[in-house]
DNA sequence: TGTATATTTGCCAAATAATGTCAAGACGAA
DNA sequence: TTCGTCTTGACATTATTTGGCAAATATACA
């Protein structure tokens, strides 16, 4: 598995040096759940990305661009031509940014 | 929404003027089923796309990439960044390779 | 037009997946 | 060891997805 959110998110967090117990208990969430967080078991909501990115004082933005990339690799690990795949979504992006721009 | 593989399927399928009640009753599934996984509105099973694209002498290569394209697009078509997400899972998957490489 | 066939839609119940919590265990520092 | 932190597994709850049925709509064509 990747879990490039999850590290940030742990990277982030021991450089602040703050106890998981603080995050979970701002998000409202059980110490394990937010562990799972960190470790990618469990996938925070997209909300909660963003208050962490200010409780972290990160980037929202970078946040969650890596969230979303672990959804994303998620789907296409097991496909054997993931690469392609991206490729086929960021052709369709364009295309579909295209039209609209057109209509 | 993109639904690139539901407008793949409805080309291949009326290329070979076959009725969608036809590849239902081989897929065992509800016509109305079957005409939803074309609309997109259903997802088809991986297994589903392998059957299809034998039945429709179609690459199946080709089916399963735009069949995870559609699934990859839902989750980041409502990102700002959608191609910066793309490229974050590129390298991650770089990265994840050259790792096990070494190992 | 009328009729038969094909496709599509809305809604429901069942199946599946995701989520959060609790309890217990593991780890590290003092 | 003890304390505080982190991690894990099992479980109940919740959310999402799925497929089918019935009805509606569309299409073809005599």
């Amino acid at each position: 598995m990747s879990n490039i959110f999850g590290n940030k998110l742990k990277t982030l967090r021991e450089e602040k040096q703050i106890p998981q117990r603080q995050l979970a208990s701002i998000l409202e969430i059980d110490t394990a759940t937010y562990c799972k967080i960190e470790k990618g078991d469990r996938r925070a909501k997209r909300e909660q990305v963003l208050t962490l990115s200010k409780l972290l004082k990160s980037d929202s933005k970078e946040l969650l661009q890596l969230w979303s990339a672990d959804k994303v690799y998620e789907i296409i690990e097991n496909e054997d031509d993931a690469t392609q795949i991206l490729n086929v979504v960021a052709e369709s992006i364009v295309n579909y940014q295209t039209k609209t721009a057109k209509v």
